[in-house]
DNA sequence: TTGCGGATGGACT
DNA sequence: GTCCATCCGCAAC
């Protein structure tokens, strides 16, 4: 498989830590989305190094945060050695850590709603364009394994919100998951409730 | 300086 | 499932 597919993959189940003043923030990764630069035409990197997309070229393990729509942030890990402009969208989280903080940024007390899609879990975790550029590997924000090695059976879909290179599986989901976007997470509860008393 | 497009989210059917 | 408000970044002028 792609390195950067590869990697979209394994980074369901990892953990994204955030910390800020003093908070501290986390959720179990349950949606990402890879960006092939240069070869995937829905990336904004696609037609070569911009200010805004600068970061996307320099080494992976590092966070490209872009603003978009007027009013999110989506963060993006990214992949490959510098000069390959790959990323990896984190779209959806279940939250583990500071869900009180997270309620209260995102003016919600409904847990399923604090961090789906990109632009949500950002304002949930107060990540924004400060963290452009900031290693995956630092202290405000940084990637760590689920304690528990649990088998997620990771599926592959059709990416969500774009109209150039549609039609690629590039979009990897827990179908288990309650939190991630745009499914009817209380239809999928009562079936995994089903399952469980079964 | 300006026009346009967008890796969204939320409201609505 | 569909629609659309909203405003920044970029490229063209």
């Amino acid at each position: 498989m792609q390195p950067c597919l590869r990697a979209a993959k394994e980074l369901i189940g990892k953990i994204l830590v955030r910390k800020e003043k003093g908070k501290l923030y986390s959720g179990v990764i349950v949606e990402t989305e890879a960006y092939l630069g240069s070869r995937d035409a829905a990336s904004h990197s696609f037609n070569g190094p911009t200010k805004r997309n600068s970061v996307m070229f320099g080494e992976g393990g590092f966070a490209y945060v872009y603003f978009t729509y007027g009013n999110h942030y989506c963060v993006n890990a990214v992949t490959g050695k510098a000069g390959v402009a790959h990323a990896v969208l984190i779209r959806a989280l279940e939250p583990l850590e500071g869900i009180s903080f997270m309620k209260k940024n995102r003016g919600t007390e409904d847990v399923y709603l604090l961090c789906r899609g990109p632009g949500n879990l950002c304002r949930a975790m107060k990540i924004d364009g400060s963290l452009n550029g900031a290693s995956l590997l630092g202290d405000e924000i940084f990637l760590a394994e689920f304690p528990r090695e649990k088998r997620i059976k990771v599926k592959r879909t059709l990416r969500i919100g774009i109209t150039k290179n549609p039609g690629k599986l590039y979009r990897f989901i827990d179908p288990q998951s309650p939190f991630v976007s745009r499914i009817n997470y209380k239809k999928l509860l009562k079936a995994n409730l089903k399952k469980v008393s079964a």
